[in-house]
DNA sequence: ATTAGGCGATTTTTT
DNA sequence: ATCGCCTAAT
């Protein structure tokens, strides 16, 4: 077991001491994925068969990555590993088990579009107002319910007021509906494995054996029906392992809880702690900058933070104008790193709170035609045309699945309009049919129109048609032949819009990772194409191998690391993010989500905020993020911007004049001039009537109105200050605030 | 009754 | 970018 030498020795006994619950209390950067994975490895050296270990992750990509890593410390052994995401491995073990559930094995998981879209025909079906009650807020209700173990009749009993009656009801036909149409929702593929465990014994004993020794990875995220269900996996042998940070737990708002790692110590008092406190990613200024910012935070276990590595560069603060500054400054600090410092592009994040702010610094890396990717925002299996497609292949695995008959029937149109639709699912509820199954007795329904029987006709022989095909061709066959018949790539590529080419090219993909998957994986069903897709996150297909710089949130940095890290918006009401009332708890979310980000640097940090930015369609103010101020001022380096440029119609790179402060006692200024800085074109074309601006000596007013052109371009301005002045554009310096 | 097209509102974070 | 809601055309 030479690898072990790889190890300190905190990191050596945790991964030495297998037998009983082990909690694993790790910093950032302090290695706790190295020591789940020696432990592992430690674990099949001993002896202990792969299957016989559950390793829990949150995203599927660190299991992978994990996986790889093991595979070289133990070779071959390690692929019958039982690792995976909560979801992914429950859903696996569901679909063994779920006809003791009453569900049939080739069930649909919904995600959350498909939830709401379901929330909603539930409150159509029981005449609640999706005007007075909105389908997400009680979407949201129902969610959390099921996270806290809250059957319906408990919400039944409990729920006073009105609304909680409403979602009640709602609740109650949500799950009915769940069942008919043979599915999931993402809540279920935890809770049903955790009912079945409590109510029958023998499959908890069977899972008993097979998991001999558990480890849970991001426990401080986890739920309470996560902690459920490893508890009872783990309650005979109480071989379990967690590891986590409480500093990094960003997920309350999931109903992630804290209380998992309390409530760890009482449940398994015999627990061993390990606490890992050595740094080994970041600079000291980071590490130090953040162990100040998250000691501001009331609930934390205290830790003792540590590093031998060197100070390293001030964390640079560039404060600037409006978020299109901000993105041409991070641009030029991205110029800097990668061709002074030899940085490559693709050891470069920038992290945001909203993925709304990625907007404007897509825009300026696409002006400078850097390289970038993006995680997460608009993903590729939430587009509307892949999701199309894919309840189409869903709904002819799953023929129960109602929600994709509704999402595909009209799709491409058929003449198949509300109406119909209604008619068919009054049809098919009278009769306690699938509307797939409904829609065969296309002639016996009464008030169709001629043309959404003939509609209905053709979807019904197609959907035929195609699950008889289902079973003599291979899953990429059958979908391509589908796409081709329904004409989906054919109507994107004669509409010719640029939107409608992106969507071909979506569609296209689809087709060839369904081609992929049946060439990797042997004998593969639909069902398991399906089954991974709907559980793939947007970190899981993040390519390292590229190079370019890594656009993402800072919920989706968790975990990840890299030598170049930008943080944008540090702004009051985006960073931490302002939702209706900033409780402490909520703050202190927020402030965990800010040391995420810090501790995701290894080298060099920036930190940025603006004092406009467009938010909702209108301008905003915004006044520096109080987590600046928490972070020491002997770590920061504040870089002002002073930048002139005229509108936001104007389309070039913002001149700006950089003038760095360094913020000691002993300041030491020096500007930077970028190239072609023509401030009197700027200035004289940008101003507008209404805008607000400031002048050098009067300070901020009002434009009244505007007069004359070119050079003799005259401005009434209302100051604040000093009244209204008549001013000259050419000579009077203006800065539009 | 259905559809297309336009307009406005909406986005906190995600397995 | 997508969804819901409206209107006009069919």
């Amino acid at each position: 077991m030479s690898f072990l030498n790889e190890l300190n020795s905190k990191q050596q006994e945790a991964v030495k001491t297998v037998e009983g619950p082990v909690m694993v209390v790790a910093g950032p950067g302090s290695g706790k994925t190295r020591v789940l994975t020696y432990r592992i490895a430690y674990l099949i050296s001993i002896g202990v068969p792969a299957y016989r270990i559950l390793a829990l992750t949150f995203t599927n990509k660190a299991a992978s990555e994990m996986k790889e890593r093991i595979h070289k410390l133990v070779g071959e052994k390690s692929r019958q590993l039982w690792m995976g995401t909560f979801h992914s491995v429950f859903a696996r073990i569901l679909r063994v088990e779920c006809e003791k559930l009453e569900y049939q094995k080739n069930f649909s998981i919904y995600d959350e579009t498909d939830s709401l879209s379901m929330i909603k025909t539930c409150m159509e079906s029981l005449s609640i107002s999706s005007q007075q009650y909105h389908p997400r807020a009680i979407r949201s209700r129902i969610s959390s319910a099921k996270n806290q173990l809250i059957s319906v009749q408990e919400y039944a009993d409990r729920s006073l007021d009105i609304f909680e009656q409403k979602t009640s009801a709602v609740y109650s036909d949500y799950q009915k509906r769940l069942k008919q149409n043979n599915a999931m929702d993402f809540d279920d593929l935890l809770l049903k494995p955790l009912e079945l465990f409590k109510s029958d014994k023998k499959v908890l004993d069977k899972y008993h054996e097979y998991f001999r020794f558990i480890l849970v990875d991001e426990y401080q995220d986890t739920n309470r029906v996560q902690y459920a269900l490893i508890n009872s996996l783990a309650s005979k042998y109480k071989n379990i392992c967690v590891v986590g940070d409480d500093a990094q737990s960003i997920y309350a708002f999931r109903g992630a809880d804290i209380k998992n790692i309390l409530d760890f110590r009482r449940d398994y008092p015999e627990v061993t702690t390990f606490r890992l406190e050595q740094n080994y990613r970041s600079t000291t200024t980071i590490l130090s900058a953040a162990d100040y910012l998250i000691k501001h935070n009331v609930d934390q276990i205290s830790k003792n933070l540590w590093t031998d590595n060197p100070a390293g560069d001030a964390i640079t603060v560039l404060s600037c104008e409006d978020d299109r500054d901000e993105g041409a400054r991070i641009v030029s600090q991205i110029f800097e790193q990668s061709n002074k410092l030899k940085i490559d592009l693709k050891d470069i994040a920038i992290t945001y709170r909203t993925n709304a702010q990625s907007r404007s610094l897509e825009e300026a890396l696409r002006k400078n035609s850097i390289p970038y990717v993006i995680v997460g925002g608009i993903e590729f299996y939430q587009r509307k045309e892949v999701k199309d497609t894919l309840a189409y292949l869903r709904l002819l695995v799953n023929p129960q699945d109602n929600e994709g008959f509704l999402r595909i029937a009209n799709y491409p149109t058929r003449g198949l309009g509300d109406a119909a639709l209604q008619r068919l699912q009054s049809f098919a509820a009278e009769r306690q049919l699938s509307l797939l199954v409904a829609a065969q007795h296309t002639v016996e329904i009464e008030g169709l129109s001629k043309k959404a029987k003939h509609g209905l006709l053709m979807l019904s022989t197609l959907l035929r048609k195609y699950n008889e095909l289902k079973n003599e061709v291979s899953a990429s066959e059958l979908s391509r032949s589908l796409v081709d018949e329904l004409g989906i790539l054919r109507s994107f590529k004669e509409e010719g819009t640029v939107e409608a080419l992106s969507r071909w090219e979506n569609v296209q993909e689809l087709l060839s990772a369904i081609s992929e998957f049946t060439s990797e994986h042997e004998n593969a069903a639909l069902e398991d194409f399906l089954q991974e897709v709907s559980l793939v996150s947007a970190v899981d297909d993040l390519d390292g191998n590229r190079n370019a710089v890594t656009l993402m949130t800072l919920h989706s940095a968790k975990g990840l690391e890299y030598p170049v890290v930008f943080i944008a918006g540090l702004e009051e009401g985006l960073l931490p993010l302002y939702s209706t009332v900033l409780e402490r708890k909520e703050l202190e979310e927020e402030r965990r989500l800010c040391y995420v980000g810090i501790t995701r640097a290894m080298q060099k940090l920036y930190l940025t905020h603006a004092r406009t930015r467009y938010r909702f369609g209108d301008v905003s103010y915004q006044s520096p993020s109080r987590f600046l101020e928490e972070i020491p001022k002997e770590c920061i380096e504040i870089v002002e911007s002073k930048i002139f440029y005229p509108s936001r119609a104007y389309t070039g790179v913002p001149k700006q004049v950089n003038t760095r402060i360094k913020r000691s006692n002993d300041a030491e200024y020096h500007t930077d001039v970028m190239p072609d800085y023509d401030s009197k074109e700027c200035v004289v074309n940008g101003v507008k009537v209404g805008m607000m601006v400031e002048h050098v000596v009067f300070g901020r007013g009002k434009v009244l109105s505007l007069a004359g052109s070119g050079d003799s371009l005259k401005a009434v301005v209302e100051f604040t200050l000093v009244g209204r002045k008549n001013l000259l554009l050419k000579y009077a310096k203006l800065n539009i605030i």
